[in-house]
DNA sequence: TATTGTTATACTCTATAACTATA
DNA sequence: TATAGTTATAGAGTATAACAATA
């Protein structure tokens, strides 16, 4: 007999699921106090990231973070000012900007990732060598047949 | 002889990192997606997992949230006109306010947090019930002597 | 005509500083 | 005097709609 308001089923992996939430609520705090550290904001970071190892146009970032295409522009801007990116023409396309880093740019997401590596190293240790090689396996899994690409 | 520029030195748990970061930026997605679905941004989110079980003054919920007193103001404007939270006196000082959800707030939250569980499931799938255990087990203890709590 | 990018506008999130009311 | 909360202000992040230039 199920009420209009039926409580939720708890299924077997609901444990997991609260889990993974607080795990990834802790790592993006992580990721933002070390962003913060350089005035850089999660998404600027995640720019940073994409544009490491890659010469992308406009829309191409935007449709990588799932933003919209005005919103590049600030986001762009604001980069650009710094002097962490660049714009510059595409070979191919005349209405097309490509984006990419700027050499003090690159110089910052490799001090950056370092960064994050040691700030979540505490987390991890409570790990041993084993298990961390477990979860890192079984993570990599999650993120599918995509792969830790 | 290492050169001012030391390149990272690459330790055994970085691949871990980079899981980790991986999986956190998923599951941050799909919040932000279920969210987006009722209008609610990942900070009000919280606010309402938070409240789920407390009523808090303002101060208190700053803390939780790593947020200045100022910023909660506006957040719990907007909430409250929505009618998902209330302000409320404190007992014990006069200065202070308490917040708490309202039914529609609780239900809401109830509803959400559903609807994450599915909308991660794909993820979670992707591993036998034996590693699910594993995973659910490493990342909490991960999460430190706190506990799943 | 469709697509790329920018501009204009508006709203949320966030912080700092100044203020009020209570402790 | 110190603390709780709000207001004022400013800047970043985001979206929608209208526009210019190119395809």
């Amino acid at each position: 007999m199920a009420t209009p308001e039926e409580p939720p089923p708890p299924t077997a992996h609901d444990g997991l699921v609260d889990a993974l939430v607080q795990v990834s609520f802790v790592t993006m705090a992580v990721l933002s106090k070390v962003g913060a550290e350089h005035d850089l904001s999660l998404t600027q970071l995640r720019v940073l990231g994409i544009l490491r190892d890659r010469r992308v146009m406009m829309t191409r970032l935007a449709d990588f973070l799932g933003l919209e295409k005005s919103t590049m522009t600030g986001l762009v801007d604001r980069a650009a000012k710094r002097g962490l990116l660049e714009r510059g023409p595409n070979a191919h396309d005349g209405r097309a900007v490509d984006v990419f880093l700027s050499p003090a740019g690159a110089a910052l997401a490799v001090r950056f990732q370092a960064q994050v590596r040691r700030s979540l190293s505490p987390l991890i240790s409570e790990l041993g060598p084993a298990e961390q090689r477990q979860v890192r396996t079984l993570l990599e899994r999650m993120l599918g047949p995509h792969g830790p690409g």
